[in-house]
RNA sequence: GCCGCCAUGGCGCAGUGGUAGCGCAGGGGCCUUUUAAGCCCAGGGUCGCAGGUUCGAAUCCUGCUGGCGGCACCA
């Protein structure tokens, strides 16, 4: 199948309407798109230095934007103008000449520059009476219903630009998400972490259990993997000398999609040597309250609770307050144990111990009771290749931060041990050949890094989509992330053939 | 991957077995202070796609495609 695109883009027959208007447009002298023009200033400002009396003139102004209305009464026509500011009302009288013709002859939708002096009319609005319009660039699409804007929400996902060109409002959770972003990263330098950026191309996808993306590289004749994690890059990097350093990147998990997940998702990891547990959760602590403060200035209400310290709870105590499941008395008891956590309606793998057994009981039956902040600390070992034993060896030194019953920061004292972290993955790919297809691959390559010695360190995961999606109350990852995942429209997944 | 719901002009919607309608947008006209401007006129849809049932299907059935929600997986 080829990829051109169809005769004539497709286009209905208003835009060919739309078309014809162009062409004669240009007939007449008048370019449909690439003629330049400065704006002296934006729509809102402008309507702010309007003068209050009714029909004076006042500042000569030049602004640019989109017409989204235009009313037209006989020898005079009003339009709204938008740009990112704001609107301002254009005003054309019959004996403005040009700017009258030409305001009668252009659409809904086509983008402007609109030259005159500030006033104001009868009935209060602040205006701009045009000496000189100029189209910038023609619209040869219709755009949505202009009170009801876009509703579908395919189209909103899929033509992102008209949801947030039809209701300017959408844009506001874009101006937070990228206000907290800044937050995030200034916190971090500000605490002398450097940024970095590690492979997204990865020969073995590890720091995480996921199912990864598998792409090919032609020339090397290998597979590589979208990355799950950026982990194992960043504590190479720790043994390289460098001591704080941190990532803020995009990272894919090919798995099912839903209101919390996308396949391609925000991640920010920190390394921090010779720090720990303790160290972490300052940390995080920090991240999040200056992430909930700058979504505050920025018009967001977050929940709230997020710049108290996060009180701390164990897992097993947790656990066992919730469901009455006593980790520790059955511990020794294997098939007690699973019976247990099976009276509970809880599933887990039949290769489990206790640990995972544990952590099962926890995930599927007590996290999402977890509405207020908490640092919920003690993860079994078994369920934290990565991390290090606490005091008592069956626990890492390891929490997660959970507000609304998810999960939004995951943190451990980094494991530099290389013969228990080699011998950690072992086990793990023992459990990938006994077909749990998301235990950690073995990465031989990072078990030597280790080998050359890593400083005790602590480090930090955080999902920075949902981090927004609390911060601005987005129920859906589908608002906080521009172009979400979608199925792609028919006919476009062809293009494999010709590469 | 499984289950449920949804798909009607460019956009927003109505139409539950009798041959498709409304608002906005678009076209023609009137109107010199409008704010989703108003008024008049004339257009625009193989009802997501493919089958089936029926004298007759937007409507009932099956399959497919896409979306949404839930489950599973996970952040």
């Amino acid at each position: 199948m080829n990829q051109s695109p169809p005769e004539g883009g497709g286009l209905s027959e208003i835009g060919e309407e739309r078309r014809r208007k162009a062409v004669e447009l240009a007939a007449r002298g008048v370019k449909p798109w690439g003629t330049d023009f400065h704006p002296t200033t934006s729509c809102r400002d402008a309507a702010l230095n309007a003068p209050t009396e009714v029909g004076k003139q006042g500042l000569e102004v030049a602004v640019a934007g989109r017409l989204l209305r235009i009313r037209r009464s006989g020898g005079i026509a009003f339009a709204d103008c938008l740009d990112e500011s704001g609107g301002l009302q254009l005003l054309a009288t019959r004996d403005t000449g040009v700017a009258f013709e030409l305001l009668a002859q252009l659409d809904l939708g086509d983008i402007v520059g609109a030259e005159g002096k500030l006033t104001r009319t009868k009935a209060g609005e602040p205006s701009l009476s045009l000496d000189r319009l100029t189209l910038l660039s023609k619209s040869l699409r219709q755009p949505a219903a202009k009170h009801r804007g876009l509703v579908d929400p395919e189209l909103r996902y899929r033509r992102r630009y008209l949801d947030l060109l039809s209701d300017p409002s959408r844009r506001e959770i874009f101006r937070q998400r990228s206000a907290i972003v800044r937050a995030l990263r200034g916190a971090l330098e500000k605490r002398g972490f450097m940024e970095v950026e590690t492979p997204i191309l990865q020969p073995i996808p590890g720091g995480g259990e996921a199912r990864p993306f598998v792409s090919h590289h032609h020339a090397l004749d290998s597979d590589f993997y979208l990355r799950i994690a950026i982990e194992l890059y960043l504590k190479r990097l720790l043994v390289s000398g460098f001591e704080r350093v941190f990532e803020i990147g995009r990272t894919f998990r090919n798995e099912g999609l839903s209101p919390r997940h996308n396949p391609e998702f925000t991640l920010l990891e920190a390394y921090e040597a010779y720090g720990n547990l303790e160290s972490m959760m300052d940390l995080c602590q920090a991240l999040v309250g200056s992430a909930a403060e700058a979504a505050a200035d920025c018009g967001a209400v977050p929940p709230e609770g997020l710049r108290r310290p996060f009180p701390r709870l164990k897992m097993v105590d947790l656990v066992l307050e919730r469901t009455g499941f006593d980790a520790l008395a059955l511990w020794d008891q294997p098939s007690e144990v699973s019976a247990r956590a099976r009276e509970l309606g809880v599933e887990f793998p039949a290769t489990a111990g206790p640990g995972r057994i544990l952590f099962a009981v926890y995930d599927q039956r007590v996290e999402r009771e977890l509405d207020q902040p908490v640092f919920v600390t003690g993860h079994p070992v078994e369920v934290s290749p990565l991390a290090r034993r606490g005091d008592d060896p069956r626990f890492a030194e390891r929490f997660e931060l959970v507000v609304a019953g998810r999960e939004l920061a995951n943190a451990f004292s980094e494991l530099n041990d290389p013969v228990e972290q080699r011998s950690r993955l072992m086990e793990q790919a023992r459990l990938r050949d006994a077909g749990e297809a998301e235990a950690q691959p073995f990465d031989e390559d990072f078990v030597e890094a280790l080998e050359h010695g890593m400083p005790p360190a602590g480090g930090i995961g955080l999902g920075v989509d949902r981090l927004v999606m609390l911060l601005t109350g987005a129920a859906n990852i589908r608002d906080v992330v521009l172009f979400p995942t979608l199925r792609p429209a028919a006919g476009a997944s062809t293009l494999r053939d010709t590469l």
